[in-house]
RNA sequence: UCCAGAGUAGCUCAGCUGGUUAGAGCACCUGACUGUUAAUCAGGGGGUCAGGGGUUCGAAUCCCCUCUCUGGAGCCA
């Protein structure tokens, strides 16, 4: 991997410390754990590249350097030095014989323990929750995933072209909005998506990725949404729906198998089993929308309705949205995700392009992942004619003034175009086994909480 | 938003059909210990039982209201 030469370089960290066996380190940090017995004190130091037992053996400091030594509480900060020794004593093979020791600052009633706590209590205390091992292990796959996503569209003849956060209109007029006051221009947006901007930086570039964050004033409460999430959006000209969907595996191929590959301490932090990760290699498995309607019959997964109170179970109706109860029935029998598409027109936005073969069904397809993972990705060939997309817009009755400006890319050199969303945390979530996705993000932002 | 559940020590919880001074483990403080890694052993401090109202001789326990939190649904990435 390429490094960036710089004075940094020169600083030991605990990730390096196999270079330096037999030799005297300098380590900053922070106490992660401690236990004692007698003349001899066991710190775990952790320095944010990970964590190494350091032994304090009386005879070997001088007393004041014990005495400090002992009376070390979990998350004091310190300096020490010592010499590097291979141990098998040592969970990670390497221990360090300390020699001496400073004390930055001495910790009091550290309020995460080494026992077990409740969501409530460690979303309270985020700011310090992210030092603990399984969450640092899970920020760590969140950003290699990030650089997987990167390297794999500036590899690809990618541009990276943002989004604006602050939009004037509503992009898919259905979900809510969180909204602000501009100035004297009336109300703005935060994003819900940087699509609409995508495809006009696709008339520009040919091939780019807007990568930001979205946000959504939806009242759900479950574990897989937030209200301010990330998302990668690429948007292609000249791409149809099947070259869509060829991209939107070739990604999460190269995502997965990315941090397969860098980040395999992490997963074992996490205990996550990889034999499900390594099995996410192309083809991934295809099924039209008509498809999945039939098997969900086939195989008596009903939808079921509240009629006047009592719950009634029925066939899945042709036309119907796919619930949480369909998806998880039909991703039950695959070990790699599934791409569904060509879904009816009614239950998709207005800039999804009709299907050619069918006008009911729109160029829509949405990626699930396995394992409980969900809806990864949504994404489609979009409506390239101008009086088509313009009588979108009137059925959903969306304000024609703040579209014209999209129109026009249907008027000045309107080309086939596709493009797809792949929200980060559903990704990291999937991929670390996280149980609720506010593990995956350092600062969770949810319908019942903005603090920290 | 709708449905369901929870709130007792800093944390995780027990506390029965109402009955003396509210309990445990961890964390914290003091001491012992040369191989701990959720160390062990001995001792110690720590409570507005979420808040308000009601029933009762008596409420953590029963009833009502409010607040906070958790999970699920719909919608979505």
């Amino acid at each position: 991997m390429g490094t960036i030469n710089s004075r940094y370089k020169s600083y030991c960290y605990i990730e390096n410390l196999s270079q330096f066996v037999g030799s005297e380190v300098t380590l900053r940090g922070w106490v992660y754990h401690k236990t004692g017995k007698g003349k001899l004190h066991f710190i775990q130091l952790r320095d944010g590249t990970g964590i190494v037992q350091c032994v304090v053996f009386k005879p070997n400091v001088s007393e004041e350097v014990f005495e400090r030594a002992k009376s070390l509480t979990q998350e004091s900060s310190l300096i020490l030095k010592g010499y590097v020794r291979e141990d098998p004593r040592s969970p990670v093979g390497i221990e360090i014989d300390v020699s001496d020791l400073q004390v930055i600052q001495l910790t009091n009633d550290y309020p995460i323990t080494p026992k077990e706590h409740g969501d409530s209590f460690l979303m309270e205390h985020r700011h310090l929750w992210l030092r603990s091992s399984k969450q640092h292990a899970i920020i760590r796959v969140r950003s290699a995933v990030i650089k997987a996503i990167r390297d794999f569209f500036d590899g690809n003849g990618f541009k990276q072209v943002d989004s604006p956060i602050l939009t004037p209109n509503a992009c898919e007029g259905t979900t809510t909005l969180f909204e602000t006051k501009y100035f004297d221009l009336g109300s703005a947006y935060l994003s819900q998506s940087g699509q609409l901007y995508a495809e006009a930086s696709a008339m520009a570039h040919g091939k780019v990725y807007t990568f930001g964050p979205t946000f959504r004033a939806e009242l759900s409460k479950t574990r897989k949404h937030l209200t301010e999430f990330w998302m990668v959006e690429p948007e292609m000209a000249f791409f149809d729906l099947d070259d869509d969907m060829d991209l939107a595996e070739d990604l999460v191929e190269y995502i997965v198998q990315y941090v397969l590959k860098h980040c395999k301490k992490e997963l074992e932090i996490l205990e996550r089993d990889i034999t499900k990760l390594e099995k996410v290699r192309r083809p991934f498995y295809r099924m039209t929308y008509t498809e999945a309607v039939d098997w969900l019959n086939r195989n008596n997964v009903p939808i079921i309705r509240k009629v006047d109170g009592k719950e009634i179970e029925e066939p899945f109706p042709w036309g119907e949205d796919f619930g949480a109860v369909q998806e998880e029935a039909i991703m039950e029998q695959f070990d790699k995700p599934c791409i569904i598409h060509r879904y009816p027109a009614k239950v998709k936005a207005f800039y999804m392009k009709r299907d050619p073969q069918n006008p009911e069904l729109v160029l829509a397809m949405d990626m699930l992942a396995p394992e409980r993972g969900g809806e990864i990705i949504g994404g489609s060939q979009r409506e390239d004619d101008y009086n088509a997309l313009l009588e979108r817009i009137k059925e959903e009755n969306l304000p024609l003034e703040a579209f014209q400006w999209y129109l026009d890319l249907r008027k000045y050199g309107s080309v086939p175009h596709s493009g797809f969303g792949l929200g980060i945390e559903r990704t990291v979530k999937w991929i670390t086994g996280a149980r609720h996705i506010r593990e995956v993000i350092p600062f969770p932002r949810m319908i019942y909480r903005i603090y920290p």
